[in-house]
DNA sequence: CGACACATACGACAACCGTCGTATATTTAG
DNA sequence: CTAAATATACGACGGTTGTCGTATGTGTCG
């Protein structure tokens, strides 16, 4: 039993307003209020300060840090982006599917049709994961 | 383009209490709020009247129907199991993993390790997609 | 210097979620 | 018939979320 995973069990589930600045800080790297702002006012109007706020609380959840140096203050994501997506889905996986994985892929698959490419990774996944890990 | 999905998009999207409750409907059948209070009780102690209530303001919602001709009145899960997990983890896949399928899979596989049974029958899921619908 | 742009801080707020206590009506047991 | 059990109705509340307005401090440019 690798000490391994388990990964942020004090940091809590990020919300869906959380789980988009997080987007944005994990694609842009550390960033300014401003550049967060702007970077999530792409797709929907939100208010300067809202994007703050969120941001502020997000730092004492664990969720981000904050580099105070500068005027303007550098958030930078504290819970990474693989451990988030893996407990986004674990957390699904047990509230809404019972813990049946292939029940989850299925739904997955049909909920959004998936490209010829993106069906032969899944099965490199598939092959990889059974010559690894044995139950 | 069927007119097939897209389900219920007036319904809201159930909270995690909701889908613990929903569960038990979709595993039991119809049910009595008491039936549904013990069946939830099994793991987490939780008062009668909060299950009460929580039935109570899922029928508006959609997510349930009441027969109010007994005594005790029998809910009845409205939104069927298989497109809510359909939506449930549609959402999921957009808001916390850009839409890219394949990385929603790898994050499901390895976040709780799959028996090779099932890993076969992601196989065979996978087969059926690509013999069906062609991109 | 003075005005304006821009940064953070922070209180307020409406909506929602899950929780429960209590009131009231109905059935049932003795 | 009366008392206990059981059902629903519903108000209340503490916590959270996402939203914003406003206050205040700090650079910058003419």
């Amino acid at each position: 039993m690798s000490p391994k995973h388990s990964a942020s069990c004090l940091v809590p589930r990020p919300t869906d307003a959380e789980l988009a600045i997080l987007g944005v800080l994990w694609d842009q790297g550390p960033s300014t209020v401003r550049e967060v702002h702007e970077a999530l006012n792409e797709e929907k109007g939100v208010g300067y300060t809202t994007t703050l706020k969120l941001l502020q609380k997000m730092a004492p959840k664990g969720l981000v840090e904050r580099d105070e140096s500068a005027r303007a203050h550098i958030y930078k994501a504290r819970s990474k982006k693989v451990p988030t997506q893996r407990r986004l889905v674990s957390d699904l996986l047990t509230k809404a599917f019972g813990g049946c994985t292939p029940s989850l892929v299925m739904q997955a698959l049909s909920a959004k049709k998936a490209s010829k490419e993106e069906l032969a990774e899944i099965r490199r996944l598939l092959d990889e994961m059974e010559k690894g890990g044995r139950e």
